[in-house]
DNA sequence: TAAATATCAGAATGAACGTTCTGAATTAAA
DNA sequence: TTTAATTCAGAACGTTCATTCTGATATTTA
């Protein structure tokens, strides 16, 4: 008796964070997902319930698709500096592969617009960023000589430094034009991490 | 003839300045502006025109009330990272007294906000951006022994790798509740920029 | 094929928005 | 005091928004 539904909920997904991303929360109004979607909102409706239930489950296809591809190879036990270069050398390639000045990050987005007045999307952004936290703190043990002066403590607040510093780049990817910027930045920044850690 | 005038364009500049800074452009209905500004309609829109155009001048008195009274000591002709670490400590104090998670930098929230959607508004983020950096700079140039290996590009990567953390540090101070967490991460984070002039 | 059900496109709804307008109240010059 | 200019509070206007509803169309089961 039931039609076969022709649109799944995945699919939807993408649509929505692509739109998301791209616009924001507030800016997307149900008119434009409708649109970029191709579904009805008959079909929104019914699959999440409301603007707000299609935004939370963007976080989880943003992991999928863009953090978890570039971020595992820093979560390798194995993991050094080097892979937390390549990983932003990816992102910043993919962000001017989709032009410069971009959207930034999902997540970063959501952090300042929606999380501040926003119980669900601030422990979706907590998440995303303790996860960035264990793989940059990961990379920054593995690069530091056992016997080095540096405490736990200041590993850890120095893996806490490089989130900071990430989504300071993604903001300053929603206002530049110059990719080039971007990885000259990062690789000061990276840089001046491993003089640190290697001791003075 | 005229009536005296009772509430000034700077009045009404401050209050708008706070709506704002603490809900963002989109979030500030004219309802809320005219509520909290305490003037009516009419003075509002006889003032300035609309709601952008009232957006646009608190942009000065942001300066004018916040960032000034902090960074104009980085600014002199002798500063040092000394005064970079002040500045950060007094920001982060300002934030802690009046709340943290707060409304952050209403630059570095316009930023990812409004500027990429007006150009407007992406002119006064950059113009303040810029002067964070060349701060920033002067700085970096005085803590930096002349006869050190840094290049002066290196110095002004640097500056720049200071303005994306200060932007990401805004960030998180709209997440966290945790105020000495910052203090501590700006505090390692400029021991590692510190590290890195001294040389290796 | 016939009946039941899911999906369709888009109209309808009610609230919120930025902006403009109205008429009463207030002020200062005459 | 009278008059003209100005400010007042808030109603009114025209959009836009998220959400719900409607009647037609398409699909599946019997």
């Amino acid at each position: 008796m039931p039609r076969k539904a022709n649109i799944t909920t995945q699919n939807l997904t993408d649509h929505a964070l692509k739109h998301f991303w791209e616009n924001g929360f507030h800016a997307s109004s149900m008119d434009d997902l409708v649109k970029s979607t191709g579904a009805t909102r008959h079909a929104i409706y019914g699959a999440f319930g409301g603007k707000k239930q299609m935004f939370l489950p963007c976080f989880q296809r943003y992991q999928d698709l863009v953090v978890s591809p570039a971020f595992t190879q820093v979560e390798q036990t194995d993991a050094t500096l080097e892979q937390v270069a390549t990983y932003f050398e990816a992102q910043i390639n993919r962000a001017e592969e989709t032009g410069l000045p971009g959207p930034g990050c999902f997540v970063a987005n959501s952090a300042t617009e929606v999380a501040p007045h926003d119980r669900e999307v601030l422990a979706k952004v907590e998440e995303h960023n303790a996860r960035l936290k264990r793989g940059f703190l990961n990379a920054l043990r593995n690069e530091t000589p056992s016997t080095h002066q540096l405490s736990t403590k200041d590993l850890e607040l120095l893996a806490g430094v490089l989130v900071v510093f990430t989504n300071g780049l993604w903001s300053t990817s929603r206002l530049t034009q110059d990719g080039d910027f971007l990885r000259a930045s990062t690789r000061q920044f990276l840089e001046t991490i491993r003089t640190r850690i290697s001791g003075p």
